[in-house]
DNA sequence: TGTCAAAAATTGGCCTGACCACTTGACCAC
DNA sequence: GTGGTCAAGTGGTCAGGCCAATTTTTGACA
């Protein structure tokens, strides 16, 4: 039973949870101004600068907007997210995990443990057996490159392999993929074993040479057929993309 | 010319910043109390509750615990880094920039616009301007760096340069670069050229060719003379590192 | 001389009340 | 319709006060 310091509890940090509660709650829209700082104080009883801490607290957060004046307004989280960025479009994350998974698998070959081959391993086999239903193997794929990003043993590498993955989450168009190599194959004439288990075996080999440039090959070359099914199926109209996911531009 | 709106400095913010800097510059050193708040009020000039509002910004950020009845210490970084787990160390950090903004310097080769070109050149004036005076590079340094991720032209690689450097501001032992390289020099006949400037300079050439290769090769050469620095600081006992920081194990 | 409890001093936590800067809306003149 | 002025309301900061928590000092005692 470990023993922590106790920490007392900051009278401005109630208030901001009460706050935020009856945000997230609906009791303030986003875009809606919150009473005023004498109001909150009188309603909940505390000082003003006790009410003011709070809001510096909430606005730290993101939660609010304070407008010298006006008063304080509840931020808009479509708004926050239309100003933080959408984030990559499909065609530059490809392009960036080209280039930064490359990497990381060079690292990781010459460090990768046995833990880390059984856990390759298993997300490979966990990959085979969703095929063979045809299910998403989303996340056996994000496992199996997570994987490689831990065993590079630099957390700053593992943490660009992760952010990669993660702006790959927002976007539903890529549990679709192996649908889409089935509709691209009704279409054209596809020579190219297409099978992204082959792909994630090639790596596995890859590794077992301990040689990083072969490992960096195999990576860039699975993303780089990822990256031709996706425009494949953008020239097919099998999928829509907005003017953001067309390939990188060129000057 | 877009019109944004105006945001007026709060002083609290500027409050806590001028702490931050006195922090991140070793004038309170981690796990050391700041003065009171009283005696801070006093000494910057403003009245108590600014100070407890940027107390409240800087403990929500990291950087300060606040005792009720002890007073206000400077949080251990390594300490915050081990309890967040978040942190790579410096070693990773320097090996994960050699691999990714390589890179990222390849890919804005052929990609850099007339405007890319003028912000390098001013953020290396900027750079010389500083050096001159003995004074830190940092935030020009990161300018340059960040200006190569956005000429990418590529939002995945720009946010992959951008976490790095934010894993780099967390660290303020980085803004000391300049004075470790003076030390490492009265202790070793160092024949390396150990310029920033130089180094930049020749990061702006390499863009110059529109090669990528060249790029690649000449941000990689700049990055690892910055690590070579790092590891002989550490060889001479100029500046502590902790476990994390050491060189990547190897398996 | 060392230990321990109590007192004093210091520090953060919160409050009250005041004044100033900024914003908004209403109203008026041109 | 536009610009100017004014009043009311809002946030921003200040000064001073008192209380709770912690640290330091002091005095008593073995």
């Amino acid at each position: 039973m470990p023993v922590e310091p106790i920490k007392p509890r900051r009278l401005y940090q109630e208030v901001a949870d009460q706050l935020s509660r009856l945000i997230a709650g609906g009791e303030f829209k986003p875009g809606s101004r919150l009473p005023s700082e004498r109001d909150l104080a009188q309603s909940l009883q505390v000082s003003r600068p006790t009410i003011r801490e709070a809001m510096i607290a909430l606005e730290i957060a993101g939660a609010i907007e304070i407008r010298t004046g006006s008063g304080v307004f509840v931020r808009d989280p479509a708004q926050s997210a239309a100003e933080a960025d959408i984030g990559p479009g499909p065609f530059e994350l490809m392009e960036a995990r080209i280039h930064i998974e490359g990497e990381a698998a060079a690292i990781a070959a010459e460090r990768l443990t046995d833990l880390d081959r059984t856990a390759l391993e298993k997300a490979l086999h966990e990959m085979e057996r969703l095929a063979e239903r045809q299910q998403s193997i989303e996340e056996a794929d994000r496992e199996f490159h997570q994987i490689i990003g831990r065993a590079t043993r630099n957390s700053a590498m593992a943490a660009a392999v992760d952010q990669l993955w993660a702006f790959r989450a927002r976007m539903p168009m890529w549990g679709k993929l192996h649908e889409l190599i089935g509709e691209i194959k009704k279409h054209r004439d596809w020579n190219d074993d297409l099978s992204a288990v082959t792909d994630h075996r090639a790596i596995i080999e890859a590794f077992d040479t301990g040689d990083p440039q072969k490992a960096r090959a195999a990576m860039q070359a699975h993303l780089r057929r990822v990256s031709d099914v996706l425009m494949t199926a953008s020239e097919l109209d099998l999928i829509q993309l907005n003017d953001k996911a067309a390939p990188a531009a060129r000057e």
